[in-house]
DNA sequence: TGACAAAACATACAACTGTAGTAGATTAAC
DNA sequence: GTTAATCTACTACAGTTGTATGTTTTGTCA
C-alpha cells in the first residue's frame, strides 16, 4: 500500500492538518492566507478526495461539522516528494545539489549541519 | 516569459533531445525502454503540445519527417523543477537534505563535494 | 505512375485537478 | 418551535495529461 500522490492543493491543506492536528473544513480554509483563500466549497471537496485517497479521515462530529485529520504522516508525504523528484534525476543528487547551490538555496549552514547529520548515521550504522 | 511547467512524460522527451541535440518523433519513441515504450502518436501529441508550450521547436524536415530540438535548456528546467519543490518546503532546505540523507541518497563525499562548489562561489562573490 | 509505407495531423476520450454552485440537512439562537 | 446560519453532499465544468484512433499527406520504389 503505497502513500498516494497529492498536489500542491492537497499539499496545503495536508500541512493544515499536520501542524493543527485536527481541523474542520472551515478551519483548513481560514489557515489559507486571506488573498489567495479558495471557496469553502473547493477545499471541501479537496478533502473529501484526499479521505477517498486515504490520506485523511474524519475523527468526529462536533455541532454540525466533521473534524478531519491526516492518515499520512508529514514525513511519508515529504518522503514521496523528494523521492519522487530524485526519480526524475535518475537518482543522482550531484545535479540536485548543484542547482540548490546555484540558486543561493543551500548555505554553508546547511551542509555543515547535513555533514554532522551524516557522521551520526555513521556511527549508528558501525553499531549493528 | 517564464518557462513552462513540464510533465514526467515530456521531460523524457525533453531528456532524449537534450542527449541528442536534435530528433525525429520515431527517435525519440525509440529513445525509450522498450518495455514501456509508449506509442508513436502518444510521442507525437506531447511533442506538439511541448512545441505549443515553446520547450521545442522544429529545426528542418529530412524525407517526410519533422526534426526537432530543444527550445528550452537542461539547466532551465532542471532549476525549474528543484524550485517548485523547494516552493513546497516554503524554500527551506533543512527538511530536503534530512529526507536525502535519511533516505541514504545523499553520501558524505556528496556533501563534501558541495562544500568546496560553495567555498569557490564565496570567493568569487568577494571578488565583485 | 501508381501502389504502399510511413509520417503528419486532427480528433477523441478518460482520469485527475482546481474551481465552485446548489439543494437539502443540521444546529444554534431566539 | 421557527428561523437564520452553517455544513454536508452532490453535481458541474474547464484545463491538463496520457493515451490512442482515424484520416490525409508525403515519399519511395517497382
Amino acid at each position: 500500500m503505497t502513500l498516494p500522490k497529492l498536489t500542491k492543493l492537497e499539499l496545503q491543506i495536508m500541512e493544515a492538518l499536520w501542524t493543527r492536528g485536527e481541523a474542520s473544513i472551515r478551519e483548513i480554509q481560514e489557515s489559507f492566507p486571506e488573498m489567495k483563500r479558495p471557496a469553502y466549497t473547493t477545499i471541501q471537496t479537496t478533502v473529501y478526495r484526499l479521505e477517498t485517497k486515504k490520506a485523511v479521515r474524519r475523527v468526529k462530529k462536533v455541532g454540525n461539522f466533521h473534524v478531519f485529520e491526516a492518515a499520512v504522516s508529514r514525513n511519508a508525504a515529504q518522503r514521496r516528494l523528494i523521492d519522487d523528484l530524485m526519480a526524475l534525476f535518475g537518482g543522482r543528487t550531484q545535479p540536485v545539489m548543484a542547482h540548490l547551490i546555484e540558486s543561493g538555496k543551500l548555505t554553508l549552514e546547511d551542509v555543515k549541519e547535513a555533514e554532522k547529520l551524516l557522521r551520526q548515521l555513521e556511527r549508528k550504522d558501525k553499531l549493528k
